[in-house]
DNA sequence: GCAAAAGTGTTCCGTTTACACCCATGG
DNA sequence: CCATGGGTGTAAACGGAACACTTTTGC
């Protein structure tokens, strides 16, 4: 259940909101992601009061004393989303001076790849909104938080070509059509194909669920699922995806 | 001028040492790394009391309340190595709970890479020693300062990868030799001298001084500068060196 | 039959890899 | 004349890019 103040990005937080079992100089912001009809979408949340009122920012919150960085991050992730497994990822941590107008705050970024279908977006009340978008097309961000997303997109482009990430968008069973779109929407690129297929067929991370899609106007796919064992020894020995 | 407290592991001050333009749960810690004869060496600092008396630790300090984050790194840097241009980039935040077992203090790390000529260290007094360390040797380590320095070398060869950050370390004219060392100590793999000339040549990257090596024991190398102007283009279209 | 996506085949061409070999210099 | 590193050549294997083509399905 979302309360108010309490995954909206801190620094909406007003200061005598702020909480005693917190460090009052940091936060965590985090980057939510997930794939929606072929396009790569992020969550954020509106605030309506407040010195960023009527504006999106990332979720985000205070770090409790006796709580590690990723902790705190993972519990956001999960109070704003319902989602409990994801992949979750440190970015970087922001901590310019004039980052935030009122005081001084360093926040940490994380980014998270979630599965679209097994989000489920709980209100609160109404003093914000918290809403999905395409990453090419956001609206108007509080503080440095376009600096973020901007940061965390390169920052998905180079990762996704060199780790197997991609897949923590997908569902359990997916067709090679929707792994590519992942790439292309990532990558912001189109690619062929025949050629995709094959290359990551040769990557033996793909097991043939030996099913196929149902109910398609078209031909149908198979499905695969992703090899787990293979993820971890690809990720330590080096995996490449160019294009 | 290095003072004591001033350029170790922030952590490492006592208490009463911190100052009161700071702020009191976040500090930088800096990965310095240097090309020494053919070898990665990192910098690192040792102080010889409280509790971390007669370990080493990486070169740090706090971040003051008018100061960015990359600015505390660059300002550190330069503090104990004399180096004014060199290249930074922040690794990542390092945030447990019990990193530092007095209190709760996250710490962002930068790695910085300068050349070893410019490296001038000057001694404040005999509070502490500061000394390159082989990463292939490293001593015993305080906190988690081990886990940052690990972590700092994956990040390197990453990097080294896929961005042209290996001439950071180079003097201004350097041979193809010198240059391939580099790529071999980031990446703890050999090379074949001649695949590597060629493609490194292929790259554009590099400007042929014209110039020879002299009084060496063997067949004068040629000497080559970096193209700057080729660096910007690259960083921004990608650049990929893999073995 | 048509649209839409699945899936296969093939050709071209640049790159990588492995290794043999010659060159220049100081001791 | 030998050790050391500089530097070139080359053939085979591999891998990516481009694109033509066949298959399956629902409407």
């Amino acid at each position: 259940m979302i309360k108010p103040n309490d995954l909206l990005a801190p620094e909406m937080d007003k200061e005598e909101h702020l909480p005693e079992d917190v460090m009052r100089n940091i936060s965590v912001d985090n980057l939510i992601y997930a794939m929606d009809n072929g396009k790569l979408k992020v969550l954020l949340a509106k605030y309506k009061q407040g010195i960023a009122a009527n504006k999106w920012g990332l979720i985000g919150h205070w770090v409790k004393l006796d709580e590690d960085l990723e902790s705190a991050a993972y519990r956001v992730v999960t109070q704003a989303t319902g989602v409990k497994n994801f992949h979750l990822d440190q970015l970087a941590a922001f901590g310019k001076v004039k980052r935030y107008p009122l005081r001084r705050i360093v926040t940490v970024a994380y980014y998270a790849l979630v599965r679209m279908e097994e989000v489920s977006i709980e209100h609160g009340d109404n003093t914000h909104e918290v809403d999905w978008f395409d990453v090419k097309s956001l609206p108007e961000l509080i503080f440095d938080h376009k600096e973020i997303i901007e940061s965390s997109l390169a920052h998905l482009k180079y990762k996704v070509r060199h780790e197997p990430i991609g897949f923590s968008l997908l569902p359990e069973k997916f067709t090679l059509l929707q792994l590519q779109e992942i790439y292309e929407a990532i990558l912001d690129v189109k690619l062929d194909k025949p050629n995709f297929r094959r290359k990551i067929q040769k990557m033996n991370l793909l097991i043939n669920c030996k099913e196929k899609q149902k109910d398609v106007a078209h031909r149908a796919a198979t499905l695969y699922r992703f090899d787990i064992n293979v993820y971890e020894k690809l990720k330590d020995f080096g995996f490449n995806f160019e294009y």
